[in-house]
DNA sequence: TATTTTGACTAACACTTGTTAGTTAGGTTT
DNA sequence: AAACCTAACTAACAAGTGTTAGTCAAAATA
């Protein structure tokens, strides 16, 4: 279907200029104008401005709840699954650094998905915290503010979006390997 | 003069309107309603929307620069100096975090002085950079690629005004020591 | 007490916003 | 060839935007 590939040309455009300017800045006729269109055509693709930043932000979301769960269920130790979370937020975000700017600043503007992404950042985050303490509990882990570790590592993991497109020829496993060795063993020799 | 105070408690009612939705979707009525005002009122004390916009980001701007001017030319080892990087950044923030969040995510609205921001900008992340540089050649800091020490590090300080409201009965000291040693130790055993 | 200043008000402006209605050219299906 | 669909268009709307002009009561100053 033609229509999804032009719906999708849409937020693509959109997310571009989101990340830019922040949603509530850029209006319809920015992105049509964009896109070489009139706004009132966008409307032949999509039902608002809204369904727009939902689009962007919920597929996002999801996607990072459902690799979530699955490097919950896996067997491998809790530096392993450190590891493999500083992966797929390296590779959602090298993916779609657009989206990522309104997953991370444009969030607030969502009106009837609020909650629901309320739930799965909430739930995220709360599955993020339980692999910290049970490397604490296993001694993988030092016995330090679990909080401040949470806290630290998911903001530099969160702004990658801001960074990574300024890196040209982007190697997501070296980036990897580098990131979570500085976030993991930290700087002092 | 008690117009300055009037001025401030604007821009100090805007920064919180501007946390909360962003810039561009606080409106000056929204601004007037929070004070118990009308917005034609807020003109009696400031020029424009822009200008509460510049007070809140250029004074936090230029107190970063300030302040890391003084721990540049400071004698502390290098680790020390990012102690005390870390420490100004939860001072900072922590007595004024609205305002942070519009530093982080209003700056492009601003116009005439955003050229002013990008340069406070650029010129404090090259004198945080020298910092790291420094500790790897004196074998202070491993030699890891700093480019990604500096993007972890700068990310979890820049993205302290999310956290720190939640914490009751906040600590600097404490806190500021925790944080230090999670950025500079890690968190592996 | 008379005068000035402060800081609010109402009313209005020109412009921008998201969105709808109705139309139409070109391509696809029957 | 006829009917339909796709995806653009123009025109317009009601609501909301930042801002200005002019007014006025109370407070501060002379």
């Amino acid at each position: 279907m033609k229509e999804v590939t032009r719906k999708e040309e849409i937020i693509k455009t959109a997310a571009k200029l989101f990340k830019e300017k922040g949603y509530s800045a850029v209006t319809m006729r920015d992105i049509a104008t964009a896109m070489g269109i009139k706004a009132a055509s966008l409307y032949n693709h999509i039902s608002s401005k809204q369904e727009i930043l939902k689009e962007i932000i919920i597929s996002l979301a999801e996607e990072f709840t459902q690799e979530m769960e699955q490097i919950k269920r896996s067997n491998n130790s809790c530096i392993e699954k450190l590891h493999q979370i500083v992966e797929l937020h390296i590779s959602i975000t090298s993916r779609n650094t657009y989206g990522m700017a309104s997953l991370n600043n444009d969030w607030m503007h969502l009106e009837e998905q609020l909650n629901y992404y309320l739930e799965l950042r909430i739930n995220y985050e709360e599955n993020f915290r339980s692999i910290l303490k049970s490397g604490v509990n296993n001694n993988e882990i030092f016995d330090k503010n679990v909080e401040v570790m949470l806290f630290s590592i998911l903001s530099t993991l969160r702004s990658l979006y801001i960074w990574i497109p300024s890196k040209e020829d982007l190697n997501v496993n070296k980036l990897s390997s580098q990131l979570s060795n500085v976030l993991i063993h930290g700087i002092n020799k």
